[in-house]
DNA sequence: AGTCCTTTGCAACAGTGTTGCAAAATATTT
DNA sequence: AAATATTTTGCAACACTGTTGCAAAGGACT
């Protein structure tokens, strides 16, 4: 299979050794088209996975730039894939995402740039981050 | 004290009765120029207070209009003073958060109001959250 | 294949948040 | 002001989220 491959090549290219698990989580990244918390990741497996073992590989996805974390209020951080990387592989996402208050999918909205603020005197930016939350195209019927 | 009586009536005027608890934790929120989060209050008071109150306490605040949650990527929600209410109660913020990396500190920019997101086709927005985080003016030397 | 180093899985722990229920405090009525 | 009704508190217990240490298993490399 092709995508065993890339799976495979994705991991060794971000500098971590191919393990089972790690190519069973990215996999799991690929296939869906939202951001997955750590609590859909132990579910979604056939064979359970450990729960330590989900929290260190998706620790060290985030610090390799595989995936990016995103805050939320529900207290729930949810990770998804990183889709444009620098080549320090030390990559700053900066687009909008998006949570659904009715089915909880959270969507990266790559086409959407946050847009620059200016703080106040004496406050120096290093990440800033936007949640928007309402109604995903999804459950608009 | 004029202070007391205040606090007293904000209570009232949210449709909260007052209690000693409550009083002793919006009294916090005004003697704070920084958001709260629920460890803080638990070790603020020289008496400490009960968790499971602290967490009840928080939540009518909120459902009240009184505090305004702020969501972050450490999973510790904060809490802040809402500072303009609309006549109906359900008062939705619109300003910038800013939390620091290296005090932990978490400012309302209620100066900076989160620009207008234009969403794709399909989504709709409810509410936009948007933390920037870097360093503050406190820790800025 | 053998060696080295990394990763895994288990147990145990710490922090965060919720629920149920009896006792205490507040609000309301008389 | 006392009695009653309602709300809030504090405790115990629980569920979920995340971390650490350590021995065993698995990958990487010569």
């Amino acid at each position: 299979m092709t995508r065993e491959k890339d799976i495979n090549q994705m991991l060794k290219d971000h500098g971590l050794s191919s393990t089972e698990t790690r190519r069973t989580i990215l996999g799991f990244f690929h296939a869906a088209d939202k951001a997955l918390a750590h609590a859909d990741i132990e579910t979604m497996g056939t064979v359970p996975l450990d729960r330590v073992t989900i929290y260190r590989t998706l620790q060290s996805f985030v610090e390799k730039g595989l995936l990016h974390s995103i805050p939320s209020a529900d207290n729930a951080v949810r990770y998804a894939l990183c889709k444009d990387h620098c080549a320090d592989g030390h990559h700053h996402d900066n687009h909008v995402h998006f949570m659904c208050d009715q089915c909880s999918r959270t969507y990266c909205l790559d086409e959407i740039t946050i847009p620059r603020i200016k703080l106040p005197l004496g406050f120096t930016a290093c990440q800033t981050d936007l949640v928007v939350s309402g109604v995903c195209k999804t459950c608009q019927s």
